[in-house]
DNA sequence: AGATAGCACTCCACCAGTGAGAGTGCTGCT
DNA sequence: AGCAGCACTCTCACTGGTGGAGTGCTATCT
């Protein structure tokens, strides 16, 4: 019922034309506006018509009696999703993309380059997030002993990735005891993702032996949410912060706030972004992040998810102003997933 | 010639008032109000007369002529020298600083908690610069081989800090090959920082027997400054930058602009940071940062280094606008700098 | 000679009023 | 259904006027 305006083709056509229309030129749009560039010859006054429909609807709205109109976040929405889809990445804006990861030869440039087109494209923030450190596959374990009696966890993930821990045991170990625990690890759990073992190991310390308890708990302390987490907070990589001051829409000062809090509350924004990696989509667009930002109305989330040597997907993405160029937006999150993925594998 | 005014006892009473009550409220100073505040009671036109030296010597200016005066950059830098450190924190300051340490317990929380405090403090934005990697000190070195002839290099420091990497040599080593050359990094280079590691291993790979050389250049590679650095640029923390927008000094959207594209830069936000640490003064007061912004003039920033566990030294501090209380913040930030080391050496 | 009172002057911030412009909703015509 | 015309509304930019805050200067006092 509600977006019973949309079923009408020329309705749609409107719509799409109005809000490209706003993305253009940040300003209400007015009937004349629209007919001016309407493809069919269509009066102002039929014009003003279709846009009440629309405004009942929940597309439109007026900031005053006497202004244009200005698209809802339902609008951007059906723009998204019905229209910008359709549209492809220019020639130029590949190219340069290319030549942005060009020189881009450690992780931290990649990502840095990333988060730099991503911030650029969007006129918004670019936001690059290292996949969550639980999902990780254990390759192989080595354990082994220091002179003084503490020993080095040490866990290898495919793609080079480790992650080790010092550890004073409860009681000293020979280098055999070690040995054999790491064998134990290595035959047990290659293969397994970190948050799994982790799991498992759980309940083997309740019901196994005492023997290596205490080594056990030491590759338990490796796989721990607080332990894996205290790395994931600082992978969280966002760009443009600086750019995004200044653009009209953030001239609102309560707006920029809780944009800037957003972002330093990470979790919940690592949580938003990594809902592409579980979406059907390649991309996911989300309008009016109420998760956000009470005043989320006007913010929007392109995310899309990459893959790591390891075969781990992280997630990448823009946050910026409804008011963004989503053809250009969508596509560029979508390829800059695609190059970024690629150049991971090319230095790892 | 310049500071001729501070001669005067009574001018640098006058100028310290104005400073205090400018920071208070915000809006130029004029003469009746340092009368009615000051302690031996003067006349407005005495202390307009004062005011003149004080603009000729360049430590006020005014807005426009009939306004009060404001400090410059000069009068902020007198007066965090000269007076604020005079002054000591407030036992309710403490308490409370203490008390938002009391419930971190790992590393990251800690530095959360030391960012808050800091940005709470300051009206500004609170920052914690981990060491430098290259100044970590090695304890031990250990090498050893995957059954794919992958190698795995480790090094280990004092804290438990450990830096490590997977590397495929050239040539598949034997494990005898592996412990000698580890033997011979322990022997030579225990107690060494992994800068000078570095830079003894260049000379050497010049000169030395090719025999180990694969191994080396792995060693080397995790001394490297790019890979040391790729670390540290994520071990910049910065807290607050939610509540600076808003505050009355960076209504100002370019001076916003830039501070937080100053952040983006860690390179150079560090290095100022850093200062700090082999200044002679236990704080260090930096006012009009040049280095950060072009309009950096209204920009302090106020530092002090900490020690890890391990004996190495990192900077925290606060950037903030120059209108801040110093007497508060100069001693916050001293007193944040021991609770974050004590702090630290309580949970390795 | 240094401190002070008095005065003229400057500049700003605020206010109300005005008029142009943009855009709409509605009505009635084709 | 589509359209032209018109009255209406709201905003925005500009105007001139006013009060107030604060200064600089000068003449006077101690």
């Amino acid at each position: 019922m509600r977006n019973a305006p949309l079923q009408e083709r020329r309705n749609r056509q409107i719509l799409a034309d109005l809000v490209r229309t706003y993305i253009e030129t940040g300003e209400p749009v007015s009937s004349r506006a629209i007919s001016k560039r309407f493809e069919e010859t269509l009066s102002t006054a039929t014009i003003r018509n279709v846009m009440a429909d629309l405004e009942d609807g929940g597309f439109l709205y007026q900031p005053h009696t006497s202004a244009g109109r200005v698209p809802t976040a339902a609008a951007y929405r059906f723009f998204a999703q019905e229209i910008a889809t359709q549209a492809t990445l220019s020639i130029a804006d590949k190219e340069w993309i290319r030549r942005e990861f060009a020189l881009a030869n450690t992780r931290v440039e990649i990502t840095e380059r990333a988060g730099h087109v991503l911030a650029e494209v969007s006129n918004g923030l670019g936001i690059v997030v290292s996949p969550p450190l639980g999902r990780t596959v254990l390759e192989h374990a080595r354990i082994w002993l220091l002179p003084d009696g503490r020993v080095v966890v040490v866990l290898i993930s495919p793609g080079g990735i480790t992650r080790d821990k010092v550890l004073r045991p409860p009681r000293v170990f020979s280098q055999q005891e070690l040995d054999a625990t790491a064998e134990f690890l290595n035959r047990q759990y290659s293969g397994w993702t970190l948050e799994a073992i982790r799991a498992d190991l759980l309940i083997k310390l309740a019901t196994e032996s005492e023997r290596y308890e205490g080594l056990l708990r030491g590759a338990l302390a490796l796989c721990d949410p607080a332990v894996l987490e205290e790395q994931s907070a600082s992978q969280l990589h966002v760009e443009g912060t600086a750019q995004i001051v200044g653009t009209p829409e953030f001239s609102n000062q309560i707006q920029l706030r809780e944009l800037l809090s957003a972002i330093e509350e990470k979790h919940r924004l690592v949580t938003v972004l990594n809902a592409c990696i579980d979406s059907p989509e390649p991309v996911l667009v989300q309008i009016g992040l109420k998760e956000i930002s009470q005043s989320g109305d006007n913010l929007a989330l392109i995310s899309a998810p990459y893959t790591r040597v390891d075969g781990v997907q992280g997630s990448l993405g823009v946050l910026g102003p409804t008011r963004m160029h989503y053809e250009r937006a969508i596509n560029a999150v979508a390829y800059v997933a695609q190059i970024f993925s690629e150049s991971l594998s090319k230095i790892s």
